[in-house]
DNA sequence: AAGTTGACAGTTA
DNA sequence: ATAACTGCCAACT
């Protein structure tokens, strides 16, 4: 039985981190793509949250989810906003100006 | 209980 | 293409 104070929405956010592990290797989705495959159509920002709680050597290739419009969440210029851009960039997936090109990258299950 | 926040998105100007 | 504004909803104060 868990304890009452432990956050109950564990599933859900194994749910989401489980669709952000089938991104293909080579290609990204958007927020509300995920939301939406994760079966929490609209809520893209929960993704987005959700994401930020993953744990930093977590296997979850969370460098795979960007915007809508295929930029980079997080503010240009940070630390974050670099290591993500690299982390694609090794990938193949290439970042130009913080943004990558959905129409050739977006992955379509 | 009420107000604020955010790794978002869509529409409008 | 950019910016302002609105809608969204769970988590947090």
């Amino acid at each position: 039985m868990p304890s009452a104070s432990e956050p109950q929405d564990v599933s859900r956010e194994q749910i989401i981190w489980q669709v952000v592990c089938s991104i293909p290797v080579g290609h990204v989705a958007s927020y509300s793509q995920v939301a939406e495959l994760a079966g929490f159509k609209g809520l893209a920002r929960f993704v987005g949250r959700t994401m930020g709680q993953l744990p930093e050597g977590s296997d979850v290739p969370w460098h795979r989810v960007l915007k809508q419009d295929g930029r980079i969440a997080f503010p240009p210029e940070s630390n974050r906003f670099y290591y993500q851009s690299r982390l694609l960039t090794e990938e193949g997936v290439p970042v130009k100006n913080g943004r990558v090109s959905m129409s050739r990258f977006r992955w379509q299950p």
